[in-house]
DNA sequence: AGCCAGAATGAATAACCATTCATTCTTGGA
DNA sequence: TCCAAGAATGAATGGTTATTCATTCTGGCT
């Protein structure tokens, strides 16, 4: 086995070996389209092996692709890494804020429960993606790189959760509510659902998740749900 | 200065050297005692570092002691993670459990509160508590033996909730409340309070968190708080 | 006082990994 | 058809890390 390897190594290139090697037809693409084969692979990595444990010869294998590939289009291995993270940072928050700011004169109801399906939807909550998200906020702590990267679209997001539950609460009449208290609650309660989804699937589906988070709501505006 | 170091390392050891190399008065403990000690270093050098980085290097270096003594206490680098990750989990589930099961006839409004207040306490809410937590939340997907160590815990600590819910909704006749449900979404909301305590401590106080909390709770069970 | 079980040390080892770069290959234009 | 720009490859490099183990030291016991 081992003289069968050295043999296949010295490329005594006869065309296809024995085996099914189909070899590579390398490919050459744009730039653009490299970084994003890549940072998929890495999302896939991450969720699969960890961040801890994600090399780079996991991730260009995913990719299907050869070693020296992603120091060739990020640099480094940490500038791959940022770059994933704000990737999905990015089309969670920005997905967020589209609805949030949706100029349809939609009435502040279905705006809620759009924002509500779409934190728990089929694209948010499945494992990769989650997976993802809380391998950084475990680092956060120690990368203030990570903080830094999702802090902008997360005051963001923030600030207009904020104005939406103002709206609700001025035009409901709810009183005793604090419309910054109620988003951070809101928003905590999403990431916490988010979690048991990804730890402990089996004691919370996403329909649950769903009933749960539009129950505090409900509690909070019970005009409009 | 690189002479110097070089100087220093050949230990010509005519006793105490220039500097205030106080050099190590090497102590032997219990076993257990060690244990402890690694493990509360580990702790530190996960909160201070990040689980990733963290390396036997620093560990030991953090404790005080030599290289070897991890894999003389531990065996292994993986072992001796598992072991931490125990720790801290036993310390936040058993402190709840202990809350939850207290034989004193307190009515069930003060065993709430108590509750409350442990799981945002300051010994729970510390950044090295919480930094560790959520590191190994991320690897969790990861790691199966993660979820191992915890899941027990976590189900029992579940279970006890759900009791205590059940008995409140049982207690005020709170129609139309599920009790599973209103438990989950109680945890997942105090899961979300430590996750923002702990990446974005700026927008978020320990007392507003429990404010938060607290008005989750006086929602869903208005006669009893 | 002397001894020795076993606790503690840290230099050495072996494995792993990010990064480099000389070389090979692809493709669009001349 | 042929060529050059530059995209892609992967063996080689250098640095880091977990783990081992021969050696040193400590403290309780006789």
């Amino acid at each position: 086995m081992t003289a069968m390897t050295q043999k296949a190594q010295h490329k005594n290139a006869q065309t296809a070996v024995t085996q099914n090697e189909t070899k590579k037809p390398r490919k050459i693409l744009p730039k653009e389209e490299r970084r994003q084969q890549l940072i998929e692979a890495t999302i896939r990595c991450i969720a699969r092996d960890g961040l801890g444990s994600t090399t780079m010869q996991m991730v260009t294998k995913e990719a299907g692709l050869s070693l020296g590939i992603a120091n060739l289009h990020f640099e480094t291995k940490d500038n791959l890494l940022k770059e994933t993270l704000r990737y999905v940072a990015e089309e969670y928050h920005s997905g967020q804020i589209a609805i949030m700011q949706g100029q349809e004169t939609e009435d502040l109801t279905n705006r809620l429960t759009a924002l509500l399906n779409f934190q728990l939807s089929q694209g948010v909550t499945q494992r990769q993606k989650m997976a993802v998200w809380f391998a950084y906020y475990g680092e956060a702590g120690a990368r203030p790189v990570y903080q830094k990267i999702v802090s902008a679209w997360d005051r963001a997001a923030a600030k207009q959760l904020e104005s939406l539950f103002e709206a609700i609460i001025e035009d409901g009449q709810y009183r005793n509510s604090d419309a910054a208290d109620l988003a951070m609650g809101y928003s905590a309660l999403i990431d916490g659902l988010h979690l048991a989804l990804l730890v402990t699937p089996r004691e919370l589906t996403k329909k649950q998740a769903k009933a749960i988070a539009k129950d505090f709501l409900r509690r909070a505006f019970p005009k409009h749900l």
